[in-house]
DNA sequence: CTGTTAGCGCGTTCAA
DNA sequence: TTGAACGCGCTAACAG
């Protein structure tokens, strides 16, 4: 049951580039390869500035650049950090790995990037070959299964590995891994809390799946804030929408009818799906109803309304992750760490307050 | 000169988990270590089926997977294959990469991203991380400078790496390696021609920066096209953009003292910086004017009013590149080619017959 | 201060 | 069939 191993691959073809190698160098200076590589490394201290100078002048001339497979068989360490995300080309993720690729480069590190899919056989797949190139680290975001049926069994698998995992984004509460991600109950605080200074009492909101942690968090924050301000949330106003556009138009058709003056929405694609239907049944955005999402995914700024939404720092989270995982690395008995970042209310212009507050068409904003 | 270079890393520690070797599965079977060897490579023929399954037996018990990191040093071979793109948060090289890993999944291939930044030095250092790394080779976006005014340095980089490179998207024409694009001068002319095809004879034009080889494709595809249809291009309907909102705002802002009854926008993101002018301007899209972009990005289907624009399949793109690369990663003397993918025009809502074509407050389409 | 030796994990002759 | 020896490129003990 070890699937596509690949054990030798090609048989040996030695035909690619030969790059100088140490043993070049040497020949060309005359010294012994260990001298060489004694100076290189600035070990063993003081080396004639003649021996010195000639080892550089070789090394430029020749242009040599060392191996680091040969030097990460020895040493084990790559320099390589995994990455293991649901889908690259999904906008969360993208600006997660940049911030990731962008702080490891600080500290040499280069990453691999591996696409689960969202499918828990495949991400399983990706672990294995990451560990099979003996990476030092892997940050990942888990499949749905993962932190979902099968929790337990991906954990031991990643307990397993011998090397630091930092877990982002979607996760269950777990001490054996540094986990990152933001405070998604207060960011739906935030949310509620400004659709009820705005005036609004009827909120509709349009949640993700319930199976996933995160979205939990982002409802409960919602039922929260509701009752803290002597509200009792209505389950007629919650529908439970996927994640999607879809999602979001079908959510408002079906919330519509509930008379709501706002709809929250547990992430923008579904808050762009709940305006265009909106729209399409006559009501305005933000004259009749006020809508405002979650994420801020870059185009949102760019929308005819601009929407307004609670912001995730995904870079700097990216960049975070990153410069925990080098730590681990570093030190593998750091005590592991659980960091949440607060999310960030941007009000732009999907929300106003509500019809009913102000004078019959007049609009309180110009 | 040769930059930040690692030379060892770390003092070697050894800490990092010992994984189980093939000397361990010798150990356990009581069988030599090329015994194991031989049996899990499938070389040297018949061993006693009791040897075998011994052999793979104990590799499941002991859950042995070979080091990649020795196999590589012995066979020169990686299975590894660079990226380098200017920006990973950016939805079109995101989609790219998603393509590319896709499609070296199928072969065992992994890939390494590295950010360039669109930044020459940078784009520079992302080789030379690649090369130390021994990757098979290198799939490639150009930053600007590289196919700019640093091209000739840049080839001669690339050429002396002894490995395949393909370059994407963005290059100069050349026989030295394989290159994937679309046909830009084409999806120009596919634009123009539909909105002629409307009626429209004012086309207004905001293209992207000029010492892009892309670009000017583009822009030369948009002349052309009017041309063969009689129509002399007018500089002042010609705005060269920055290829972002901006761009596409400003440049419409200029355009519309033209009188234009339509304008082609050479990506997305001008197109819709343009339509969000062309509204606040108190025009009404596509009534008054018709807007078409460029790219296909995701979201432009999601707008308020659907943009028409011309697609690049760039996933499929991304899968060739990577298709590509690993028959010439095969197969050292492959002759380069020179592929341009058709790209396709896709008719939202964002283009109509112009004004004067319908009676005066008759909207054609409802 | 320098060179020799050993070995990281593995695949491959070549004898036995 | 199998085991010993060698080497991939490099660093680390240990001598000299």
């Amino acid at each position: 049951m070890h699937g596509s191993l690949r054990f030798s691959g090609f048989p040996a073809k030695k035909e690619p580039a030969i790059r100088t190698t140490i043993k070049d160098i040497a020949k060309k200076t005359g010294l012994s390869i260990t001298t060489v590589s004694l100076v290189l490394n600035r070990k063993g201290g003081k080396f004639p500035a003649e021996t010195k100078r000639a080892v550089l002048e070789a090394v430029d001339a020749l242009n040599y650049r060392p191996n680091q497979l040969a030097i990460s068989l020895l040493t084990r360490r790559t320099h390589t950090i995994g990455l293991i995300i649901p889908d690259i080309s999904n906008i969360f993720f993208s600006e997660l790995a940049k911030g990731i690729a962008d702080r490891g480069r600080q500290d040499d590190y280069t990453v691999i990037l591996c696409n689960s899919n969202d499918e828990y056989p495949l991400e399983q797949q990706c672990i294995n070959t990451l560990a099979d190139r003996s990476v030092d680290g892997i940050i990942m975001v888990m499949s749905a299964e993962s932190f979902g049926s099968k929790n337990k069994e991906c954990v031991s698998v990643l307990l397993s590995l011998g090397f630091p995992v930092i877990l982002v984004d979607c996760f269950n509460d777990s001490d054996d891994f540094s986990t990152i991600t933001i405070d998604n109950k207060q960011g739906s605080c935030l949310a509620v809390q400004h659709l009820l200074d705005l005036g609004h009492s009827r909120i509709g909101c349009i949640s993700g799946p319930q199976r996933i942690k995160t979205n939990r968090d982002r409802l409960e924050g919602y039922t929260k804030t509701l009752k803290q301000a002597n509200r009792s949330p209505e389950p007629a106003l919650i529908y439970e929408g996927d994640f999607r556009y879809h999602g979001g138009y079908e959510g408002a058709l079906h919330l519509l009818k509930q008379k709501p003056t706002a709809i929250f929405c547990h992430n923008d694609m579904m808050a762009i799906g709940a305006a265009k239907a909106v729209k399409e049944k006559g009501f305005s955005v933000p004259e009749d109803i006020s809508i405002i999402g979650f994420d801020d995914i870059f185009f949102t700024q760019y929308m005819d309304v601009p929407l307004s939404t609670v912001a995730q720092p995904v870079y700097h989270m990216g960049q975070e992750a990153a410069a925990v995982l080098l730590e681990e690395i570093a030190d593998g008995n750091k005590p592991k760490r659980r960091i949440m970042y607060p999310p960030r209310l941007i009000i732009r212009q999907s929300t106003a307050p509500p019809p009913s507050s102000r004078g019959p068409s007049v609009r309180l904003y110009l």
